[in-house]
DNA sequence: CTGAACATACATACTGGTCGGTATCTAAGC
DNA sequence: GCTTAGATACCGACCAGTATGTATGTTCAG
């Protein structure tokens, strides 16, 4: 993990950050390579050895920089076992608690993308596109699991649930970018985590399968 | 009403529309005034002469050709008396009827601009968000006569759940831009209406005051 | 020695913006 | 009613700056 004075997967990584930075703050159309080259200190060559050509710099922020962490940030809490409902809305509330007024001027770096680049490149839309299909299979995974345990309405359509609240949290997201306002962050929050109320099961209407479940958790 | 060959108002209304356009499809940083130019016939010259400069063009657009059609097409509706919960779902559910596939795909002109230009350009900014807050304002008044009425549940604050209703349905067709589809912009707008529907106040929770003002409606 | 990794200089196209000049309108003076 | 003065509307070539991308040269590791 020597700084080399030759280093490939090196600068190669600072390439993809940095690339991300500018991306994130002035979309990807308006970053400039020179900015991105002049932040890393790499050369026009070095980039163009490692990229065919800024397209596939952006192709390369989007799989490896954007879609890993927000996938881990976003799912991983939610994969274990447990009451579903009470991991969205303890995911909300962190996410309430960590917006900086920096964070939240920018926004979510894949939906900025998504709203920029969805119409005019294809290559962005799939690989975005991609992106959210996880991540509202993550949640549709584990709203099942809900139901299955009995924690979660059997009314629901988990996919279409999950669609819909991936939606609220970007819209949540980008009204507060404009507004620049945390607490309008903070109260649109506190709406969504009463709409997920509003998604759990009715206590007096448990089958038995779900009391079952109740009490294998209670043991656990 | 004349084409005449000197028309300033129809040149500077047909440079709008133009801007407006190629704004909308490619964001205003990446658009192009030739573009718009080769689209209106107007030569740079007419164009330099009506707006000082690319940014008091963009600002024109937002105001008069965004602000307006906006505010008149999702507040026009809701400002006569009736049951705004009914209102807005019908509102709701002409967005889905009137959705196709290319406005679709383009998504909201004006989210769009918010999300590109709020971190870097504070006239952008200020702009939008005057437009965002009289539409959270309609819709939050429209509640508030609501729960005059005794069609809303008293329990809620207006202005937070306009909030709510407003990002959602940015991060709705936020969502659909970027997987172009519209089924999924179906899905989401049953879940808004479901979502609006627990807003209703309880039948049997009724004050003296609703049931007044239910009496007054059936009699109208 | 060979090829991958990097550096430098340059090519080409397009950006928003400027500027001198022209055409057309309005309004006042006679 | 005609002339004239001046403001308004419009034209299009041109500018400096910046964008991505390329051609060619150098350096270093295996």
């Amino acid at each position: 993990m020597v700084a080399a004075k030759r280093d490939p997967d090196g600068t190669r990584q600072k390439l993809l950050e940095a690339a991300f930075e500018e991306i994130h703050r002035h979309g990807f159309r308006s970053a400039s390579l020179d900015n991105i080259l002049a932040g890393t200190g790499v050369t026009k060559g070095a980039m163009y050895h490692h990229f065919a050509n800024k397209l596939e710099l952006g192709y390369a922020v989007v799989d490896e920089v954007i879609g890993g962490p927000l996938a881990e940030s976003w799912l991983g809490p939610i994969r274990a076992s447990g009451n579903p409902i009470d991991q969205l809305q303890e995911l909300a509330r962190q996410s309430a608690a960590n917006a900086t007024h920096e964070r939240m001027a920018l926004g979510c770096p894949l939906f900025n993308l998504a709203q920029e680049m969805s119409p005019i490149d294809e290559g962005f839309r799939q690989r975005i596109n991609a992106i959210f299909d996880t991540w509202r299979g993550g949640f549709a995974q584990a709203l099942e699991r809900g139901q299955a345990d009995g924690h979660v309405r059997p009314d629901l359509e988990p996919a279409k649930i999950a669609t819909f609240l991936v939606s609220a949290i970007e819209g949540t997201i980008g009204l507060a970018k404009n507004s620049q306002s945390v607490s309008l962050m903070r109260a649109n929050l506190e709406c969504y985590i009463d709409y997920l109320e509003g998604l759990r099961a009715r206590p007096g209407a448990s089958s038995e399968t779900a009391k079952a479940a109740e009490a294998a958790e209670a043991a656990a």
